[in-house]
DNA sequence: GCGTGGTTTCTGGTATGCCAAATACCGGTG
DNA sequence: CACCGGTATTTGGCATACCAGAAACCACGC
């Protein structure tokens, strides 16, 4: 033994093209409001290949991943289209959220320690003075977090993985929604409550105000929300 | 009017290539039962393409497809290899089953009708007289069945999805799992006691009883299945 | 006998070209 | 001007060829 140890690096795993390829494309389509603007929902795949600078296979596979993950649809001899999903499919995905969250609220108040727990309050405080309806977009982004944080004390990856999909749908539409002040305000005392519940241990009452809370998000949509 | 109509089929929408090499691959692996046998678990993309009797390409695509959906691992510059899931994530998968029809039980009592309901009966009753433990592969799919028109009552295809997607996974290690004969007769008292409440539109007892039924089988393979 | 270095081979990744189907375009014809 | 038929073009599907990295193999030297 030396004393002296290598740092070695995990190495630089040369990901394929066509990984990033799937990647950069997700993050575009993430981030370009498909349903606010009316914006072209067409790509052309020998278009998209040579602005890479790459050849169509990887970039085929690439698109093949996101068509699968219903991102986008390809459709033979016509064409490849950014999907806009319909109101039904926001409404069922709120649901299947709805009823992982809630699971993952079970479970947390079986699995997780006292100190994770803790760390939520840190995720809701930090709006309780601010006023909401000033930064609704902040405010959003650290909604979704409070969620993705309980679905994390869950214990449960698969859990995860699932709600991580289905949330770049529902973020999409978020500007669609319209923001009332209130709910937020009301959405800051169910976190509480959320919290209390599971620091108390209390299975069966996380469950149900996890459950509740985020039905009441997809009753919201239901009748708020007006898509295309 | 001539009084005759042509019968005019909705064409026979030429399936692509990819698209029938996925569902054939998927299929075959779904068959053999990669936790029994110790059969290779690798595949070798020329050889598969030779023997579809096609060129790499359109299999590439079915693979990769099935690499995301979890059943193959593409190793880069390794090979492809039929996962095997771990304990662990068997478990989650039967997790997420349980949160996932649990609350289309929910949604059953207030999505679907009598008639409907009614015909869960007939799922059931097949196996009452029957000896269960005599034809335990039947009694297996017949079990999942079930399970699925519970799903298919929620009127939420998301679900169906989902967890179509699971069941292959778990319905892999189904000769794993040792089968008492009395855990399958306690579990079509299960199954009734769900109809029952279903049928009384008990929301609350309906998603209880489908958790906890589902739940117990967690428990079951979590202390009763060896996996590798 | 065994470790070592180089070479061969095997594998998935990528580039390229061709094909058929569907569409868009265009000119002729009533 | 409207309509129809045919042709050109576009587009995704598929086949083929080549590449680089990794592993397997082998021969050489200690």
């Amino acid at each position: 033994m030396t004393g002296v140890s290598l740092r070695i690096q995990p190495i630089e795993e040369s990901v394929s093209l066509k990984a990033r390829i799937y990647a950069s494309l997700k993050q575009a389509i993430a981030e370009m409001n498909i349903y606010a603007d009316a914006a072209e929902l067409r790509l052309d795949e020998r278009e998209l290949a040579q602005r890479f600078g790459i050849s169509r296979t990887p970039l085929r596979e690439a698109v093949a991943q996101l068509d699968q993950e219903g991102l986008v649809r390809i459709v033979p001899r016509r064409g490849i289209y950014i999907v806009r999903k319909t109101k039904a499919e926001i409404l069922d995905m709120i649901t299947v959220w709805a009823a992982l969250e809630s699971m993952s609220a079970r479970l947390a108040t079986k699995e997780s320690s006292d100190e994770e727990l803790a760390g939520l309050h840190t995720l809701v405080n930090q709006f309780r003075q601010d006023e909401v309806a000033q930064r609704m977009g902040e405010y959003s982004d650290a909604n979704i977090r409070f969620h993705q944080a309980i679905i994390g004390l869950s214990k449960c990856p698969l859990i995860g993985e699932i709600t991580s999909g289905l949330f770049i749908h529902v973020r999409a539409i978020r500007q669609r929604t319209i923001v009332e002040q209130d709910r937020a305000r009301r959405s800051i005392v169910d976190h509480k409550e959320i919290i209390a519940a599971l620091e108390a241990r209390d299975t069966e009452r996380a469950e149900r105000l996890v459950r509740e809370h985020t039905l009441k998000l997809r009753d919201h949509v239901e009748r708020h929300v007006d898509l295309a």
